[in-house]
DNA sequence: CCGACATTTGACCAACTGGTCAAACTCACG
DNA sequence: CGTGAGTTTGACCAGTTGGTCAAATGTCGG
């Protein structure tokens, strides 16, 4: 393992390298299915070498995890809790669709994980997530108080969103067989816009 | 492996014990995250004993999914074509719902296995899914012909209801983590009831 | 209670997998 | 250059895993 100077030049190059190949390996067979070789195979480097890099291959994987979900909750941060209701959450909704389209090993990665118990993420889920996801409660419960979308239970509101947009990328084999040879992200863009513009009109 | 006469009473009994079992292990640790032992243990047989019953752990796998498959479907068959449409849509959330609920295994056990690209169900899902939901689009688009429901895209709309059901069994755990101390299926039924009310009223 | 067939098991094997280690090699820098 | 730290590798190991097999045991109809 280097020591933790300053990372040298082929440690960055390297660690970069192995983090994205664990991406590619883990997303696709999950932390069980994957092995350390493939890995280090898509890394472009010998399994002895890549462990020199990481301790284990648990250690591979929870750097991963931990690296990704800051970039996979951004999103949500990006709320405007003074902006107009129905347009941040319909914004919100097409950036996790988009994220889905673009990032769809990271969405595989996660689904994987909490799926089968989330086994490393539960400390996480536990303290940070839910901390984020108390704000937002608080915000869609006083744009719903003041009247500006319609009342329904914010923590569904939010796990619908998450549903439906990761929905296209964790089951994306099963969504593109069906829609052949249809582009399912297309309709999927306008369907959702709908789905919550209705959903949500404020009430009479 | 068992002569294929008609079964005994004890090959009755384990073929069934097995893949409970299977049901069990698979749906909590994958396909290449469980094992043999674990099956045969679950199943209270030793592992060559179990393998007196299925030649290996891919025909169990398969067996379990063949079996299921039938069974996770059925709500989507129940869909009554001449019957009122939005009923018979709310009606088809509620089954999928209660089946999330009563049948966590099973979904997760389809989730695992389409997360990972569905390699062994790729082919049905290409041609007996692929009927059902074609016929299930016919249905749907007569109902939005005919004005009865909101006009959107039918196959977005399966999609929608697919994944936000199932998302409160495939990932439970993030779900429960979140909402503790609420029950989340109590909440679910009522947000979706008004999630697709409002999504599928007809427009004025 | 016998014989044929069904069931169960312990011992075993080969392949795979995560991880170790000492030796070899490469690189930056004086 | 040369030297010491950083990097890479081949050989190896122990544990796990899917699967086999012959022998032992259980079951059931006649």
């Amino acid at each position: 393992m280097p020591k933790d100077r300053s990372p040298t030049r082929i440690q960055k190059r390297n660690r970069a390298n192995i983090l994205e190949a664990a991406l590619e390996v883990f997303s696709q067979n999950g932390f069980r299915g994957a092995t350390v070789d493939q890995v280090a195979t898509a890394a472009g480097l010998s399994k002895p070498n890549l462990l020199y890099y990481f301790p284990s291959k648990e250690a591979i994987f929870t750097a991963l995890l931990s690296e990704l979900l800051d970039t996979w909750l951004d999103p949500l941060r990006e709320i405007d809790p003074t902006g107009d209701p129905m347009e941040e959450i319909l914004a919100y909704v097409q950036r996790k669709l988009q994220m889905s389209q673009d990032m769809p090993r990271e969405s595989r990665l996660f689904a994987n994980e909490i799926v089968q118990g989330a086994p490393r993420m539960i400390d996480t889920l536990s303290t940070d997530l839910r901390a984020l996801v108390d704000d937002t409660e608080t915000v869609f419960l006083g744009w719903m108080d003041a009247g500006r979308i319609a009342r329904v239970h914010p923590r569904h509101l939010l796990f619908s969103i998450w549903s439906l947009t990761q929905h296209y990328a964790d089951f994306e084999v099963q969504v593109r067989t069906l829609m052949t040879p249809e582009d399912p992200f297309d309709g999927a863009a306008v369907f959702l816009e709908t789905l919550y513009r209705r959903m949500l009109a404020p009430q009479s």
